[in-house]
DNA sequence: CGTTTTTGACCAGCGC
DNA sequence: GCGCTGGTCAAAAACG
């Protein structure tokens, strides 16, 4: 499973407490997985980026129009363990695990089923309908993975909060949100770029309100 | 104990 | 109008 430590932070001064690795099946299931329990991998790139913004590319569904190449996982596989290959701290297409996560009890709908409205009322109450809010702004950086980070560095701390398995791509986009500044909502993604598996997509929505964080001085 | 990551579910936007 | 996909959320898990 995806056991590889990544440094999703970009910022090296941040301290990595967390290390969750994957949530372990419910308490029946026999024991700890240990199979998913080996060396992390991390991959890296430099921080030299080669940037190139894009202005206000407000279509959603056409990023990975270009799917029709596939690279295959193993070109970059690290890891032969049986385990699935990962990559920017998201594994790869890989045998699925089913037995990974038992199906979610009723209460993990909770989230919206305290004041989630109906859909037609989309009020501002409920967190599920601030969704998808096409931002004006984007900036799309190409980044190398040759160095020690997998994350592209910058300069602000980021905080993964999801990741998305894109229709054509051997390798889910990996989703953080600026953790620089409170309530800052600056996002960014991470894709490995299918034209050359070598290379991340590292693509900037929204903008800081917050001052620059001091923390790196890497050339963006 | 606190912080961070993982991950399935949910929802909205867009294309057909 | 419907279906698909991307983007977001929050609970659970793990480690220092």
């Amino acid at each position: 499973m995806a056991v590889d430590y990544i440094t999703s932070q970009t910022t090296p001064s941040i301290k990595r407490t967390g290390h969750a690795r994957f949530r372990r099946a419910p308490s029946d299931s026999n024991g700890p997985s240990t199979s998913t329990q080996s060396a992390p991998v991390k991959l890296q790139s430099t921080e030299q980026s080669t940037s190139y913004t894009t202005s206000s590319s407000t279509s959603s569904r056409s990023t990975n129009s270009s799917s029709s190449f596939l690279l295959s996982p193993g070109e970059e596989e690290s890891v032969s363990n049986g385990k699935r290959f990962s990559f920017l701290g998201v594994v790869s297409p890989a045998p699925t695990f089913s037995a990974r996560k038992p199906p979610l009890p009723s209460s993990h709908r909770k989230r919206c089923a305290v004041d989630r409205p109906t859909r037609s009322e989309n009020n501002s109450g409920c967190h599920c309908c601030k969704r998808r809010k096409t931002t004006s702004k984007r900036e799309i950086r190409r980044v190398p993975i040759t160095g020690s980070n997998t994350i592209p560095a910058d300069d602000y701390t980021w905080k993964k909060y999801g990741e998305k398995r894109r229709e054509g791509s051997p390798y889910p986009s990996v989703y953080y949100k600026c953790n620089t500044g409170k309530g800052c909502p600056a996002r960014k993604r991470v894709e490995v770029t299918l034209d050359d598996p070598k290379m991340l997509l590292v693509t900037y929505a929204g903008e800081h309100v917050h001052g620059h964080a001091p923390v790196l001085s890497v050339q963006l």
